[in-house]
DNA sequence: ATTTTTCTCCCTGTTTTCGGGGAGTAAAAA
DNA sequence: TTTTTACTCCCCGAAAACAGGGAGAAAAAT
């Protein structure tokens, strides 16, 4: 633990000093370095090696998520913490697919900070309460984010989608909505076309991670 | 509406009276007749040709659900009326599946049951509030059951049920398998079986809940 | 006032899904 | 040893999905 060499990517320079005085002076850990921009973070880490890497979430250009998702290409090894100030399933859920070690709220406190980095220094992985919270009740998944796919979708085209992801034919939800069922293939194709997929799974899959249903 | 023919299926003989006395009396709509047996309904009611047939669901040897279901298949463009006793999230997904143009609860209201009957015989649907609700808030039951269904999977179908979810097609999930379509489908087919569902739709959805895929 | 988007519905044709069978081999359970 | 389950592949036919197009009316945006 005590060799634990950390890097932190953050956007905001005062979080990223504030959270470098507690990881060096009160955790005890070794703070290598920190970017303010994820772009110049994606081309040094690889070069410096951290045993971990504290990301923010909220970020310009590249969004923690994804800037993990990158070096964990090139260093899959690598160990990440994900800093977040929302929770929404649809996040919590890529976070996990991405293999983010821990994931944590941003008005956490510092011992949950510091139980963090020791488990993700040791190998084990560490996830806040509201955050498995949040993953267990999926009914509940509200999604602040505003960056969705869905919002280029007219209302019309999200009920039907909805009813989609639900399972119902299209035969099923032209019954339910009073339309032919011509009109639901001609919103399913727009939903195809808008979504960039293929088939139903496509939009059943979207659909689930955006939180329309389920 | 004053020539709106109706026909009553219930059990209950007391039931049915008391229907017929406020469909008549106090609605206004023509009852030609009622049956207290729904094989009987089965045989019956293609001869007579209702405008609406409100149907009981808990009846012996043939629920009101699976007596919509045949007559529909004879009248595709029966209207027809639902009446049960207790709500439940599997029911009210088969009624709609089913087609069945109004579902309403039997602690009902005069005016609920003129409602639904008036918006049905106009051509439009009419579900309950609680009946909606239901709907929308899905938390146990389905859970529940996927889950100890998809415990029943074998790894070879939990591979291919995840693929699915993915948003393969069968052609590409084959290649990736280096199996023959023929197996996929197979295999889709016992995933379906297995999991109680009809459409590619049904299944991711059951994948996404199960953390299957992200 | 004009343009764009949405919503509705239609046509044609190809591909895929869906539901029902069966069948042989291998492995696992009874 | 017998039976059952898993895995592979096949047949068939009906239904649905998919892909491309168009078109008119209404609503929204410019």
């Amino acid at each position: 633990m005590e060799n634990t060499r950390i890097i932190i990517v953050d956007d905001h320079q005062l979080i990223i000093d504030g959270l470098s005085r507690i990881i060096q002076d009160i955790f005890g850990f070794e703070l290598i370095t920190a970017y303010h921009d994820p772009l110049e973070a994606l081309q040094k880490v690889p070069v410096w090696k951290p045993d971990i890497l504290l990301v923010d979430f909220e970020m310009p250009h590249l969004n923690g998520l994804d800037l993990i998702r990158k070096l964990k290409q090139q260093i899959p090894e690598l160990k990440t913490v994900l800093l977040t100030m929302h929770l929404d399933h649809a996040t919590v859920r890529e976070a996990l697919s991405v293999g983010v070690n821990a994931y944590i709220l941003k008005n956490l406190d510092e011992f949950e900070l510091r139980i963090s980095l020791e488990k993700v220094s040791k190998g084990q992985n560490y996830y806040s309460a509201p955050v498995t919270e949040v993953l267990n009740s999926r009914s509940k998944s509200i999604q602040k984010t505003s960056h969705s796919q869905l919002e280029s979708l007219s209302s019309r085209e999200r009920e039907v989608l909805k009813l989609i992801a639900e399972a119902f034919s299209t035969k099923e939800i032209a019954n339910q909505l009073s339309l032919e069922i011509s009109t639901i293939e001609s919103h399913r194709k727009s939903l195809m076309r808008k979504l960039n997929v293929h088939n139903v799974a496509g939009l059943v899959r979207i659909a689930v991670q955006e939180g329309l249903v389920s």
